[in-house]
DNA sequence: CTGTTAGCGCTTTCAG
DNA sequence: CTGAAAGCGCTAACAG
């Protein structure tokens, strides 16, 4: 490896003058200018960032801890934040948290210890460890003094709900997902307020453990009593209840209404095209970014909590009569 | 941030003695190594790993630059790399390319200058800058001396066409993906193998840009041009297929026959359920790690070219009579 | 079994 | 406009 005294040496000036023309912290007469950048030229030097990280005492970097990262839900996420880090001139280091909180203080400790300048977390229990970086939340809200982004969850379950006793269900069954998540409670929440709204008594709640096969039996367990229309708490789950759907023979939406929260590139090509809630994902992960490189400028602000809307996407799985519009991101009129 | 001098003051021995038991790398009495685990634990130390890297010149992470993270077929590979990397206590950088050539040197340009000990590399173009780190390439393949994993491309491509000709198709078209590519271009000769096995004449290729509606235009040109079968040369070619197909109204596999590369979790949800290729995904990911750290353990050793076995998943979209076996996942018979 | 000491490559005062 | 020199926090000879 070349460093920068050896291109010090090179140019006939100190490394004082390499560091500050290569980093431009202080002007150089153009001479002496054009012998560093040549002797970096001619030598191949590459900075040594964790050299410069060591002495500036920040790493350029950010860290990422989210759960399943093999969920292809998450890569538009992902995508995002890389994005958005690396316009900002961050590295990205990614974690994967196992949705198990003991893995994700592991995973949060070694991200600290890489000294991220800030960490980028979707919390998998109830409290994230301290510590002592930055930490924006994204994707799941915890009732913790940070900075947090995610969707909006319980106003757009509700309309989920109201939107299928509007069309006359009413036994509306929701597989929900793990308890604890913050998403989890709030679309339950919103489960039930779009009951109580429609005026519909008796909530049909069955746990789909945010897993496919978990989200299958429950939906079974859901049919036999006796539901006709059906909510999904994500994709995951909403891919189990497909199956089970298949396993017991019922047509969608003839047979029953099926709506779901999270979209996905395939759901306007499943068999039923399916009526969802479209998180804000890149977004998301995009605004988390900047609360982070916000807070990093300006530690003492107080934490915001963003909450950004989701989007009603109505296709043909709810059984709507006027669903086939030519526009599939188009709002029900009712 | 405490740091080891601290721990070291605090138990009354020497920063050396902190190191090797933090590290563990020399014996201590039983006496002193209590103490420091006690000064550890009180101060809430935690180490700093940049000083760590710079006095080790080892970072003890991994770079991987790979192009479209928004593409969640991805998603399984790179939780396959997290994993691999975590298990063997290395850190993740991940850098997207955006499969750019341009942008993929910045990336891995910042990804060397972080000095990541090794770099898992999806190339985007024909050849990739040289470096001083050790490099594996995964997913595509290039003719230079590096380590390699991917799937096989050209005999499963084959068979898909020979499996549509043996369904009496004459006229077998194919999306392919972006010229230059190695997969690309493997999958493209695998459909040519294919064609000449079944005794079929002119090739029937359309550019599909490895994109979706590039490749949803290229359908309607292989349709017009009187294809009755069509082989994908990915999954998002794939589903611009299935658009194209659904503006012409055509049913999948009663009009037309539809194969492609790539399975995904909803392929078996789909209007059709799509018969694909499905790649080892996350066995590629898992490899590329290994053959990196091993090159890291011995840098000298030739380079090895892994192409790991696809599967042929036979579902319904290729029309097969035979096809509705109870296990999707079965080779055809013949 | 433990400590002294010289770096790792870069940044950044401070002094010219 | 430029340089000397003191670290940043840790590792690893080397010495005892």
């Amino acid at each position: 490896m070349v460093t920068m005294s050896d291109v010090a040496r090179l140019a006939g000036v100190s490394v004082t003058t390499v560091s500050h023309v290569v980093n431009g912290t202080r002007p150089a007469s153009a001479a002496t200018r054009q012998r560093v950048l040549a002797a970096i030229e001619r030598t191949g030097y590459s900075p040594n960032t964790i050299a410069r990280a060591l002495a500036r005492a920040r790493t350029q970097s950010l860290g990422l801890a989210i759960g399943g990262l093999g969920n292809p839900y998450l890569s538009e996420l992902i995508a995002a934040v890389e994005g958005a880090a690396t316009a900002a001139g961050y590295t990205l280091l990614l974690g994967d948290t196992r949705d198990d909180p003991e893995h994700e203080a592991r995973i949060v400790a070694a991200l600290v210890e890489r000294r991220v300048d800030g960490l980028l977390l979707a919390p998998s229990g109830p409290a994230p460890a301290e510590h002592s970086v930055p930490v924006v939340l994204l994707d799941r809200f915890l009732d913790v003094p940070l900075d947090q982004v995610g969707s909006e969850n319980t106003e757009p379950t509700a309309e989920l709900v109201v939107h299928l006793a509007a069309l006359g269900h009413t036994r509306i069954g929701m597989v929900s997902g793990r308890r604890g998540l913050a998403t989890t409670d709030e679309r339950i929440a919103g489960y039930r307020l779009g009951l109580e709204r429609s005026g519909l008594g008796e909530p049909l709640l069955e746990e789909g453990g945010s897993q496919r096969d978990v989200a299958r039996e429950a939906a079974h367990r859901l049919l036999e009593r006796g539901a006709t229309g059906l909510v999904s708490g994500n994709n995951f789950m909403t891919i189990g209840i497909l199956r089970a759907l298949a396993e017991r023979g019922l047509r969608v939406p003839e047979d029953i209404a099926l709506v779901g929260f999270d979209d996905f590139e395939w759901a306007d090509l499943l068999a039923p095209r399916l009526t969802v809630i479209a998180q804000p994902v890149a977004e998301i992960g995009a605004r988390a970014v900047e609360l982070l490189l916000s807070r990093l400028e300006d530690p003492a602000q107080p934490p915001r909590t963003e909450r950004l809307a989701a989007t009603f996407v109505h296709r043909d799985s709810c059984g709507c009569d006027t669903g086939h519009s030519p526009d599939p991101r188009v709002r029900p009129s009712g």
